[in-house]
DNA sequence: CTATGTGCAAACCGTTTGCACACAT
DNA sequence: ATGTGTGCAAACGGTTTGCACATAG
């Protein structure tokens, strides 16, 4: 929120509120999810898709993709740098668990050797179905719903 | 195309076509690319949408997802297991790379164990900015566009 | 001949943009 | 006071659906 205060915009009511929720959510949420979470008459869903740029921008939240073509938020890891993480997502619900690490470092100074490419990253996330959606599997929901995620 | 034959619908000249495209286009494409490259006079884009819809039921062609919230499809590798891979995708151009490594077996067999998931998957694709955009860093073209993908 | 596939137009849904009004600084 | 932020409505782009016509079997 001083980060806003000094590197850019305003601090208002909006924002405030949109970056409180995210915290609440805990995990990765959908920009309507979040609007839900504020409730309209807090602040509008085009409101929220605006914060959220700016954050981004801001490097206050990430974007993560699950590959349903939503785009999911969460607060970013406020470490300088590592504490880079991935998702385990349930097929069935979208539950999501958080996985602490990650091994891909050398296998990207191998590619950036080997293709010639620079500043190589990478996107994984892991999919399954979690314990719930096993017992469950009577009736299975509809996948891809942005369930319980 | 004799397994469309034998497993399902009719073997119509759009679905050859369409079939075709993919083999030629040799990367993954988006469906508006498959259309073009097949042309509208051919095959309609939404007789591209379906046919892919069902190659992918049938597990002719899979899906790729990059995370710009373009679906792109490849024709899915043919052995019966194993032969899975990610791709190096430049952040400029979307020039892509195909990975034939996967090294992760191991690793979802851990989160099976740890987090009770099942039918462990993952989604895994390295971004870097290519060697060509790398040179031409001088005018870099907006990013995320379909590209030379 | 009949069920399945196709084209066209329109619906849909997430996201972005234009514009007039509101508010933080 | 002024420039930035907001709400609303409308545009946008990819994808899906409804329906009448066409065609593979």
């Amino acid at each position: 929120m001083d980060r806003l205060r000094r590197e850019a915009g305003r601090v208002t009511r909006s924002r405030r509120v949109v970056l409180e929720a995210l915290g609440r959510l805990q995990r990765p949420s959908t920009p309507k999810q979040i609007a839900e979470a504020v409730g309209s008459e807090t602040c509008d869903l085009v409101t929220v898709y605006r914060s959220l740029k700016l954050f981004e921008r801001l490097g206050l939240v990430q974007r993560i993709e699950l590959g349903d073509g939503l785009a999911r938020f969460e607060i970013a890891d406020d470490d300088v740098h590592g504490h880079h993480h991935h998702h385990l997502v349930c097929r069935e619900c979208n539950r999501i668990v958080r996985l602490e690490m990650c091994i891909l470092a050398d296998v990207e100074r191998t590619l950036a050797r080997r293709h010639g490419y620079a500043e190589i990253g990478h996107r994984l996330e892991f999919f399954g179905i979690c314990p719930d959606c096993q017992k469950a599997e009577a009736q299975p929901r509809k996948r891809g719903k942005p369930g319980k995620d």
